[in-house]
DNA sequence: GCCATAAATTGGTATAGACAATAAATGAGA
DNA sequence: TCTCATTTATTGTCTATACCAATTTATGGC
């Protein structure tokens, strides 16, 4: 394990200690003078691998108090949360519909044009090497674009790659959409027609009765498997949504 | 631009030089010694900043040769896209608003605390080692934390981030905020009473308003420069703003 | 012009010290 | 005995200097 800089070698050390139970999660390692005496290195060595270890977010390193471990296991891997599928339907019926609505005031024929055609790809009318579920991805990102605004596009984006990401979640959610594509299709092109008319209220409600549905389908789907706990998560679920529903 | 860490602003400052175009991509930056006696820091710090910039992919050094500018645009993904404060501005008007809207019927009294604790600590009436921009941010994400929504809080969470990440961001929001305190006390004073009053629609008013009133200082600001460049830009930001006001 | 060698440049590491923020120990007063 | 302010010790931060190793550039003989 011959390191080309001695930080490195110093990291993976640092690693080793925490990796192997003697410095947990939330405990503070020793000083960096000790470190530096134990591993026989100078303090410089041992605070670039420090730094660099707080670059990738294992350690926090507080002044005047010490080094403390991190919870690796919370979510360096992506960068993306583990979220389960109430989680992401709630924030995407939310954050879509705000999308849609800022698109509907600015949107250009061709920008619609594209959407038809995603539309048809769904429902088979236009043959494409495009799977189903590609096109409906296309469809609500070609909406974020619409907007003109990165920030929009990369949450509408994220929510994309959670679903995506997380086999599970992808299970879920292609067995409630296949169980009725018919109104996806109906819901997809009420939501195209709200934009047309540039109508920004009619695009804002249309997208978050598309996901108000999903979700809904979930909650039977998930009342139909029976299990007690996932019963119990359902029934705070649905409390919550009917309050989100309120708000709409 | 007050960092914490000396290495951080020395790294911005490497940044800037880079993104300034005066060294491109694949070119080689001055030595450690040069920097140092540039930024007016030892060479120790320089080379801190280089390490983490290299951690980051945004460098590559070679021993005896030099550090070396790697391009920006092919690394991973799994970074956050550079947002202008404008775009920024008016999806956290959208996605703030719908987090306040949805944490405002489960909020619960400890949270309510906690929010006008951070709200002390911003006016200054409450002596704290959080900083007045930390307890802001500190605000803004227990907001999210309340709508047990981890989608959500990661969406809210991604966008402070992209505002802390780009030092000229960090510039243009602390000018806008520090010039009118006031008005930012009476707006968070606002969301929390909505909160308080599990008020849904109000919440989502109230933040929008806040953000509102943010991007039109923004474009006063921006304004006032007076760069033709700019000026084009903002034109086209206030009419695409105009028109999501009308949405409200 | 070519190429081996020497010199200058550059990153890598070490040492020692001063400084600032934090935490721990101390002690005076209630 | 408890509380709180003060002192002391610990810890991270930054600087300055020096030396080493790898690389690049200059040099000089052929």
């Amino acid at each position: 394990m011959a390191e080309k800089r001695l930080y490195h070698t110093v990291a993976n050390q640092i690693l080793e200690l925490i990796d192997s139970g003697i410095f947990p999660p939330g405990s503070r390692l020793p000083g960096e003078r000790d470190l530096a005496v134990k591993f026989g290195v100078s303090r410089v060595a041992v605070r670039e691998a420090e730094i660099v270890l707080q670059a990738q977010g294992r350690l926090e390193i507080k002044v005047g108090s010490g080094a403390y471990v991190l919870d690796a296991s919370d979510l360096p891997v992506n960068g993306l949360p583990k979220v389960g599928p109430f989680e992401l339907t709630e924030a995407r019926a939310l954050f879509e519909g705000e999308s849609a609505a800022l698109a509907a005031p600015m949107i250009t024929d061709d920008i619609i044009a594209e959407l038809e055609n995603y539309i048809g790809i769904m429902s088979g009318k236009i043959p494409s090497k495009m799977s189903s579920v590609e096109a409906d991805e296309a469809f609500h990102l070609t909406i974020a674009r619409a907007t003109n605004n990165h920030a929009i596009m990369f949450v509408i984006n994220s929510m994309w790659k959670m679903r995506n990401e997380a086999a599970q979640l992808q299970k879920v959610y292609t067995d409630v959409c296949q169980q009725d594509a018919s109104h996806r299709e109906d819901e997809h092109e009420a939501i195209l027609i709200a934009l047309k008319n540039r109508d920004s209220a009619a695009a804002r409600s249309a997208m978050r009765t598309h996901f108000t549905r999903i979700l809904e389908a979930l909650l039977k789907d998930a009342e139909e498997e029976g299990l007690l706990e996932v019963k119990r998560k359902v029934s705070e679920n649905r409390s919550r949504f009917l309050l989100s529903k309120q708000m709409l």
